[in-house]
DNA sequence: GCCATCTCGTATAGGGCGATACAGCCCGGA
DNA sequence: TCCGGGCTGTATCGCCCTATACGAGATGGC
């Protein structure tokens, strides 16, 4: 089976659409795998709307170590935090695959809008998605406890990539336990007893390495 | 010393001004204490610029259990994540003193935007505001250790509401360890023992009631 | 002044997580 | 075919957090 590497992001098709036919007001960029597209401190008016490839953000810790929040593919945006409230910026990110982009600015974006007051709907609802899967994340996240925040990032990915299965819903993307621990602030170790319990409450599945998230009772 | 309640939230003055500039697009409302601005689950266009008063705003778990995400001061805006991505509320909101605010409606928004696109960029930086305040509060709440998890809050209490103090910072908010307990998802006990261990650390004091941020010998 | 309530400090017991270590497995390369 | 590296499953141990309980001090209403 395959092991393609996915995004954690998505968003509808309706959106991107809309974003798309402004795309006249960027201009197309190509990274190189491992590029930076920028950089965790520095001050920028530019953002990104991904059209090919992945990109990791993450935010690095004062002692070094690094929290990843999200990994974006195609037809997703990024940056645009920072660009618009002028602050530096709070994450970078990188290319982990050669990566096409359209970059805007938005220097002269209120202009823009002047035109184009639709744009700027589309991009408000954009950063409102984003608070609301950032503020979704933080309910789990705020418990202490290993299986709620695992469960969190499994749930997520399943909405994102998985496929019907006659059990429940298969996801399509490998991860690796330790993969599983830094992106939930846990040990390697807690992550595979984790997913040990869950397996014998019988709310997963392993099937040929990849996790199936069994149909819960209620749903059916 | 007063023990005024605050919240855990603040824009710039700049930024403001340039929503009360277009306090004419909305109505004004009150809020009675106890009152809700909106709940969890339900669809809405409406958003609050809040005047006076102070909301709570939180997430209910499925077990029933709170997590409160902000307490928004006067000066703010909220519910605006909803109002604009249309799906159904991920928080709730609740006056907890008695509330005055503009409620906002995004469905006539765009063809506002047309004659004021400053307000739509306005709009713009406050979303990227508290995708950055929420971004943060990520990286610290990735960590399992209750030690991260309360100087994060105490340090973004301070960037809002502490005054200078001989000795550091001086938080002028009142909040109980109870409090800290449920937004940084431990125990009452474990703030008692966590704050009482930053204080042998010589990290925090406390003065009359009050938390005192010891200047890091870092920064002098 | 008196009592109810809230908050803070502290103690105990129990459990689960982190660190560490090691064995089995799969897979790719020589 | 053999070897090596990455991933997964376990085991042990120590530590710290949670739940629970209780007392002291502050606060506020009557």
């Amino acid at each position: 089976m395959t092991k393609k590497k996915l995004g954690t992001w998505r968003i509808d098709r309706q959106l991107v659409e809309q974003i798309s036919r402004h795309a006249a007001f960027g201009r197309r960029r190509k990274f190189k795998k491992n590029a930076m597209l920028y950089e965790q401190g520095e001050v920028s008016t530019r953002f990104y709307f991904v059209l090919k490839g992945l990109v990791q953000i993450s935010i690095f810790r004062a002692d070094g170590s690094e929290v990843v929040l999200e990994l974006m593919g195609p037809e997703t945006v990024c940056g645009e935090g920072s660009a618009f409230d002028g602050l530096p910026r709070f994450s970078s990110a990188a290319a982990i695959e050669d990566t096409e982009a359209i970059e805007f600015d938005t220097s002269k974006m209120t202009e823009i809008f002047r035109a184009h007051p639709e744009f700027a709907t589309s991009l408000l609802r954009v950063t409102s998605l984003k608070q609301r899967v950032v503020a979704i994340r933080l309910k789990h996240l705020a418990s202490r406890e290993p299986q709620d925040r695992i469960m969190e990032l499994l749930t997520r990915l399943e909405e994102m990539f998985a496929i019907d299965h006659p059990k429940g819903r298969l996801l399509v993307t490998h991860v690796t336990h330790e993969q599983i621990a830094t992106m939930t602030g846990t040990s390697r170790v807690t992550v595979t007893r984790t997913l040990q319990r869950l397996r014998e409450q019988n709310r997963i599945d392993i099937v040929d390495g990849h996790i199936l998230l069994k149909r819960r009772p209620c749903a059916g």
